[in-house]
DNA sequence: TAGATTGTTAATCGATTAACAATC
DNA sequence: TAGATTGTTAATCGATTAACAATC
């Protein structure tokens, strides 16, 4: 089992989560090429962009349909909209926020997380000092009161930037509110039931990675990015 | 190509990525059972507790070498400490920031990065209005001096927290200054020479990912969180 | 000793990549 | 038409898991 894999128990032809997690960087190459005003482009051609082999690229396509033409390549805008359909990234998706330290902050503050169809609906908190000041545009409310607001924003979402000791007790308060799908940024193994999923950021694990590598590697040793 | 991936063109017996990351889980299990004042473990209880497979668990130490006594499990402080060697998370590892903005704050607030031997040793932007502002302990310089700073200092780990826009430039910046080793959260694929690792981080994509699984699963499929 | 659990090998599983017929 | 490039199948590669002899 892989950090961060998520496993339907009973699903046919399932999209492996390798797939899921390059549609997104495909994006991100998209959005580019289209800004320098490119408006085909083929496997070969995001290959060198993206530093992803082109077979995969168009195997990862293949999970949801064909989106290409022979001999042409990929239309870049229409690709672009069609795996933001795919990833259900077309339609509006409320999102709660626990936790409005630092992190909290610049999460409420990055314009990618109220972007387009991802909308922060509410944040939350359990430091009387924070409660009731702004977060962005939120308003911070008492966590307790989680289940009630969201019997209203009926998010699925939930963003957990709490501290470790914190985090198990707003994940299950976040759970019994309803939500679905947590983001979690507390360095702990979440305890949940088997219908929410769970995707871990942890900063720590990936400084160790690269702390690995990089007294791991002696002189001569190349080592390349992959991507993200 | 996996995301996040880091590919060693020349090595022997090279630790799979996936181990490597799985690493940083184990030490926080360990880190927690030891809280709870339990000296030994067996890697079925580890599989209980992170819902990483025993085999697994002991197929990834082996890597390493032998950790563990049959018949009796694994001394928990004690390899807690040597994970932690492995990773080379024992020695000092200076780091830079380049981002003084909401999550730049975060980062250099965040207690998992200024704890024990990482160490956050200087902090840039390029906006005059954050220049020689406080960012926890440090005063945020000019990010134009940050190879005069670093020939001092000798960080081979930089932290990028900036906007896409700057992502590209700053990272070049960052390398001519001596960094070897990127953390990026800025949604952008960095070009960078082959000696130069990076691991993203992606909110976007993770949030992708769990969108993607929402609006999949019909009721009846189950979901289970992995770890991380 | 008997029971438990490791480290490691072999089997399974799944993901990546190469190859190529189909097609623009 | 000839050249380019897709979508898909088959081959390769690597990671996960099961099984078990070794060992405490």
């Amino acid at each position: 089992m892989d950090a961060n894999e998520i496993r339907p128990a009973i699903t046919a032809n399932r999209v492996p989560t390798p797939t899921l997690e390059r549609l997104a960087t495909y994006l991100k190459c998209l959005h580019d090429v289209a800004q320098a005003g490119v408006t085909t482009i083929s496997s070969a051609a995001l290959q060198e962009m993206a530093g992803i082999n082109a077979s995969q690229f168009r195997k990862d396509l293949s999970y949801f349909g064909e989106f290409g033409r022979p001999g042409v390549g990929y239309h870049v805008a229409d690709l672009h909209d069609r795996i933001t359909a795919i990833l259900h990234m077309d339609v509006d998706q409320r999102m709660l926020l626990v936790g409005a330290g630092n992190l909290g902050a610049a999460l409420a503050g990055y314009t990618g997380l109220n972007d387009e169809r991802l909308q922060l609906v509410a944040a939350f908190d359990n430091d009387p000092a924070r409660i009731g000041r702004k977060l962005g545009q939120l308003k911070v409310e008492h966590v307790g009161s989680i289940a009630t607001v969201n019997a209203d924003l009926g998010a699925r979402i939930g963003i957990l930037a709490v501290p470790r000791s914190a985090a198990q007790a707003v994940a299950t308060l976040m759970i019994a509110a309803g939500v679905r799908a947590i983001l979690n940024f507390a360095p702990i193994i979440l305890r949940v039931p088997p219908d929410v999923m769970v995707r871990n950021v942890c900063v720590t694990q990936e400084l160790s990675v690269l702390c690995y590598h990089l007294e791991a590697m002696p002189a001569g040793h190349r080592h390349r990015q992959g991507e993200g």
